[in-house]
DNA sequence: GTCAACCTTCTTGTATACAATAAGTATGAA
DNA sequence: TTCATACTTATTGTATACAAGAAGGTTGAC
């Protein structure tokens, strides 16, 4: 599934509204648009070549997705979420994690733990070379081989969608010291549980491991702004 | 929240598109349209008196809640989930209400399970009545509290859009001889672990009463059409 | 000097005109 | 008769024109 087509039109090529919702969704996570900003329409028609009609179809998309808000009359701006917002968030991929986990150790096929392993060495590959950029590409990949095997293609396609969602704020914890290492470690018992088949096991360790990258962001917040805990 | 916006513009009216959106989504789901027939644009634009503008925003928004299907060039579509997909979405539901239910047995605050009580006390009422509209209602009533004692309402909204996405598919179940009045003593299995604070009970029960869904579904479907079971 | 009301201007929401493509139909050849 | 091809028609995708509302500035009164 396309990274960025959380609905495609099932075989069909995406739109050119798709193609724009992509990229300015691309802009808004990297940080083109700063949360609270207004994006304007006429410039952005003009910026892509086109009219203000395909802009706002995927303004819809975007706004579909959480990822900014319609003021009625007023325009789309990039949505800040709240401090408490993104830690349910967490919460909530962490519990659908679990879930993926434990589906998958229930019924990973033939190959899959191969899978699971290649990808993790990828990811040993990348925290050794102190490559924080790749380990970053990387567990994403171990994170996806896991929701596939849960065997649940819409389970998938919604832990993928928030998956994504959280990106932005996923990202800001790989500079913290010494989570690459600790993850790693987490990802292996993971690994390990699952090809046990140790169902339980398997969804304990990954909502703990999701659950951290919740309270590490919040731990982040405390630090930066005392009174935003949430 | 409104059970018509998912993404509510936050405080704001709902627009033009969205009343439509939900006029729309409200006639496929009550049968007006057939799944796989085509909405014609023009046809709906005349009927609400408006320009194709607003029905085609309306058409992405349900396109976005997976309800119809958009074929670029050809228009957009009833949506007929394929019974894998639908089975596939019973077992997400049955396990975020799983999670829903842990959570709140955890955290569930004061007077909630009395809520608890009253909306299966309602639901008792109707089963006693032989009203199956009225335990529908209920039915639902009693789900949604549940959700909103996760006490995360990222979860609640999440949990609430899956149901109001499989609607359909539960609401040919109640006719199954007896399923109300097992259905009612689960419920009722349910709200005591939630009292008692027994997340793992609680969570094991909701996960049951919703898969069991799930299965008569199925069960539905190959007394139907042998050759779909999935 | 300050506040309020009005007016200007900018932006969005909607309608409509136009362009492009897909489906259906008719025609002709094999 | 059947199949293929071209044409017609209908429908979507896009652009643009127009309407309506919100923000901000200006002017006037107190």
């Amino acid at each position: 599934m396309n990274e960025h087509t959380p609905h495609p039109e099932s075989g069909g090529q995406p739109s050119r509204s798709d193609r724009i919702a992509a990229m300015l969704e691309e802009q808004i996570l990297t940080g083109r648009f700063a949360p609270g900003s207004r994006l304007d329409e006429v410039s952005l028609a003009e910026e892509h070549r086109v009219s203000r009609t395909p802009i706002r179809e995927a303004f819809q998309k975007l706004a579909q997705s959480g990822l900014v808000e319609h003021a009625p009359r007023r325009g789309v701006f990039v949505r800040q979420a709240s401090p408490i917002e993104i830690m349910e968030m967490f919460e909530v991929m962490a519990e659908m994690e679990a879930v993926c986990g434990r589906l998958a150790a229930l019924r990973s096929a033939e190959g899959a733990v191969d899978q699971l392993r290649t990808a993790n060495a990828a990811c040993r590959a990348a925290l050794e070379a102190g490559d924080v950029d790749a380990y970053y590409v990387e567990n994403g990949t171990f994170h996806h081989l896991i929701y596939a095997q849960s065997g649940n293609r819409f389970l998938e396609q919604e832990a993928s969608r928030l998956h994504r969602r959280l990106k932005p704020y996923r990202r800001m914890q790989l500079f913290l010291r010494g989570r690459l290492a600790q993850s790693m470690g987490e990802h292996e018992a993971i690994v390990e549980a699952i090809s046990r088949g140790d169902a339980a096991e398997a969804s304990d360790l990954l909502r703990r491991h999701v659950a951290v990258q919740g309270e590490k962001f919040h731990h982040l917040l405390t630090q930066l702004r005392p009174d935003a805990a949430g």
